[in-house]
DNA sequence: CACCTTTGGTTAGCCTGCTAACTATTATTT
DNA sequence: AAATAATAGTTAGCAGGCTAACCAAAGGTG
């Protein structure tokens, strides 16, 4: 009986919130580092993950990797090619589709991205244990899963209507 | 010596892109079950903190309590406003601000929203104790702080050359 | 083989965050 | 009291997420 406002008055909505601004800051404290490299937050993430997936990997699988929809994707990529960081070749067995290759300037950005994104990340994650960051990753996968079940029961509420 | 590879490759920029999703994802939530209301993500978050701060605060604190910046802001409350659900009245001590207030109808929709907020955020969170919750908060404060204070330090750099 | 469905990618356009540059009022300094 | 600085709010325009609607290629089915 000492625990009902801390719950519903403050944290309902705060923890949600503080997500957001959290995530925001992070990617922001990487993207004043590599602005120097003419980058944008969406770029250089989708850089590290193409590096990380391997070269020629598709579109979709990227898509998948960032957890962001093919449109947002199409644009980045778009982007990132007018740069000429990178290549977008069809592939040759299924004409739908394209595979991601990086140009030799790509390769070269790379590498000080890599060694920004690991300093800065280090430095965010410091003061914290693996099991501290192990909970929490684990925490937010839970937060996601609840969420998504949420979803899922909204539509179908809706279909009935 | 047997957990280097899991922190390095993995980890690193996956718990910051989680956060993001898992954000939008809860709002995602949330905004499915108000859509009715006719309130969209921002708009509905800004009628609960007005709520939660009273009538008659100002646009700078609900800026803050949002964490959002001034232009975002204006910009929700403009259609807040064409939604005849909140008016905004020049305070007659310091005629550069201005406080919120809520219509009638805006007061009616708020019940509603409550609810219906309430309701998710015991799904969202369902599956995870106090405890959990508080250590997740605490530990997002901590990157936050830290990624603040890497920020903070990419600017004196800049000074500086 | 012809038709239909599915799938990878694109385009158009919305929503919501941001910064930069502005106005108007208030506070401070001289 | 006049000049200057600071503060509340706005406007314009960018960045990056999304859905809806589309095209073209690939896969199934009668």
């Amino acid at each position: 009986m000492d625990k009902q406002v801390p719950f519903h008055e403050t944290l309902n909505l705060t923890l949600i919130g503080n997500m957001g601004r959290v995530n925001r800051l992070c990617r922001e404290a990487v993207t004043h580092a590599v602005e120097p490299l003419g980058l944008t937050q969406s770029r250089w993430t989708t850089l590290m993950h193409i590096k990380m997936l391997s070269e020629g990997v598709t579109q979709l699988e990227i898509a998948h990797s960032l957890s962001i929809e093919m449109p947002s994707l199409t644009r980045i990529l778009k982007q990132l090619e007018e740069q000429s960081l990178i290549i977008r070749r069809i592939d040759e067995y299924d004409k739908r589709s394209k595979k991601i290759y990086f140009t030799d300037k790509g390769r070269q950005i790379l590498s000080s991205l890599q060694e920004e994104v690991d300093e800065i990340t280090q430095q965010i994650y410091s003061g914290l244990n693996h099991q501290q960051l192990d909970a929490m990753a684990h925490h937010l996968i839970k937060l996601e899963q609840n969420a998504q079940a949420c979803i899922k029961q909204q539509i179908q509420k809706k279909v009935k209507k």
